[in-house]
DNA sequence: GCGCTCCATACGCCTAGAGATATCAGACCG
DNA sequence: CGGTCTGATATCTCTAGGCGTATGGAGCGC
């Protein structure tokens, strides 16, 4: 890629005079007297060499080579005009790509309204969604794979992430409708104390799953877990064959499955929490904007 | 089409820099200190209204705005570059295109030659070949369909329209080998008087048509015209069957039938001749090439 | 902590070129 | 033959911007 030769402005008087192909017309098009116009021309045919109109008076007509010249410079024009505005697009947040980690519970709750909103907001930018547990997130996050990061239980020793809580909720006891706790309309957690447990691996989410474990040794008890799985909605498929008892999140609750019932545990203190992550050095608008849409869209609901 | 607003060179920075993603060697392959690049860059941004890098020391990177810009740019400078060369190559005469128009009988002769050394000498040039008898070729010469016409005796009458011979040929008499007047080596053309003509009308090309009339007149009688053929191919074929005699320029004894004998004929003065055609005003580069290339290809020969 | 790398800032210089006004020259027309 | 239209020339002004040198300041490695 070499030096570039020849001037846009004159371009854009060559390319206009082309098409109107009379220096006054051509020149009020511009904005400007006629003689400047003449120089443009003259100049620009200086630097390419050869002619490029010929002038008869009243007959002005491209040459062969500025035939030639045209159509390259017309597309150049169009080119950076067109280029020049989707940057702007792009850098007001009009306009672009937004990639966007989400646990697999919050597909019930909060991220359908959110995508909605966004997208009717900033039509223009599109949005790539990858579902994926909480460490997964954190690693696209650093690695620039993801923008933003829709999480539970958010790590509390990053640097240059940051968080910000969209949902706090509490805990419930998830059991087989056959359990003799169903019954109730609140568990005590130490009642489950005997229950063989189903959870989620520690891997794919270390706060969440550390919780959940202290909740219930301050209950008194170190529960037994008796099968892994990585999503919620696979957990209470296991709790429905009556495997186990599982503690989850409340929003799971719209996970309905008939052999299922989840109940409100005591103490109702315990709160897990979903939160929003970004790089904190991010600058992307699209950044900003999708976080004003949390805020205004779920105002800190519980 | 409005007013361009970012300036070449910047843009040519930008590119670089996108490449390089390093101001010291971005600058050193623009041929400038770093500083200077770095307003370059800076008043881009400036323009667009948005980062188009993020600059962390020893970590440059495109932002969101400066990927969207960055293809634009690249094709406007690559095509202008293209466009330019095309330009110049065009306005040099080392490619385009130049429309020919030539008589029929012309295909035999110096046609192919010239052809073929133009050609070769301009390789980049595409050459519309279009066959035309006389008439239409000072039409298509005037409206600009073609830009170089070969043709026989050029009317006289013409401005704006320039002639120049290219080859001058004496008339044969073109007649069945029947004929009584085909055993001899030469033709008294006063001899024709009592045998019907087969000619070309006198509409595909006056002068021509003219001057073989005035040869039979110089001679002392007047053709007796039975047939009209707009080809001298068809003539020579009507004549093969017997159904008359006609004059032609020599080159058509190139035409090899089985029952034509062509004859010289006396007196042996009166010629035809071929002329290049082309506009006064024509500046085209190729226009003056070809000329030059039948100036060296047939040096005015017999 | 020191130096090195890398990029930004701050002047200052200087040219290209974009613009205007005034004027000239050729073509065409009544 | 003069008026009009069209484009070219001449001359001047002004400024945007391209480039340089000198310097500042933030990370990063040893």
């Amino acid at each position: 890629m070499e030096r570039p030769e020849l001037p846009l402005p004159q371009l854009h008087a060559f390319v206009v005079l082309a098409e109107e192909l009379h220096f006054g017309h051509a020149a009020a098009r511009l904005g400007i007297a006629q003689p400047p116009l003449s120089q443009q021309i003259r100049r620009l045919e200086d630097k390419v060499g050869h002619a490029l109109f010929t002038r008869a008076p009243g007959r002005v007509t491209l040459t062969p080579a500025g035939s030639e010249l045209l159509p390259a410079a017309r597309r150049a024009l169009t080119d950076l005009s067109d280029g020049l505005a989707a940057a702007r697009a792009v850098g007001s947040g009009r306009a672009g790509r937004l990639r966007i980690g989400f646990a697999a519970s919050l597909a019930l709750t909060i991220l359908p309204g959110l995508l909605r909103t966004f997208r009717h907001q900033f039509p223009g930018v599109h949005l790539d969604i990858h579902e994926m547990t909480t460490a997964p997130q954190i690693a696209a996050l650093h690695d620039q794979t993801i923008d933003i990061g829709l999480l539970r239980e958010p790590p509390t020793d990053e640097t240059e992430l940051v968080f910000r809580t969209v949902l706090s909720e509490p805990f419930v006891a998830v059991l087989p409708s056959t359990h003799h706790l169903a019954g109730q309309r609140a568990v005590q957690l130490s009642q489950l104390a005997d229950s063989p447990f189903v959870l989620l691996p520690r891997m794919v989410g270390p706060p969440l799953h550390d919780q959940i474990i202290g909740l219930c040794t301050a209950a008194g008890f170190t529960p037994q877990v008796v099968q892994h799985a990585v999503e919620w909605q696979t957990v209470c498929a296991l709790v429905e064959t009556g495997l186990g008892v599982s503690l989850a999140p409340a929003s799971i609750r719209r996970i309905r499955l008939k052999g299922v019932a989840f109940r409100r545990i005591e103490p109702h203190t315990a709160r897990t929490r979903v939160a929003v992550a970004w790089r904190e050095n991010d600058h992307n608008p699209l950044v900003t904007h999708l976080l004003a849409t949390i805020s205004q869209d779920s105002p800190d609901r519980t």
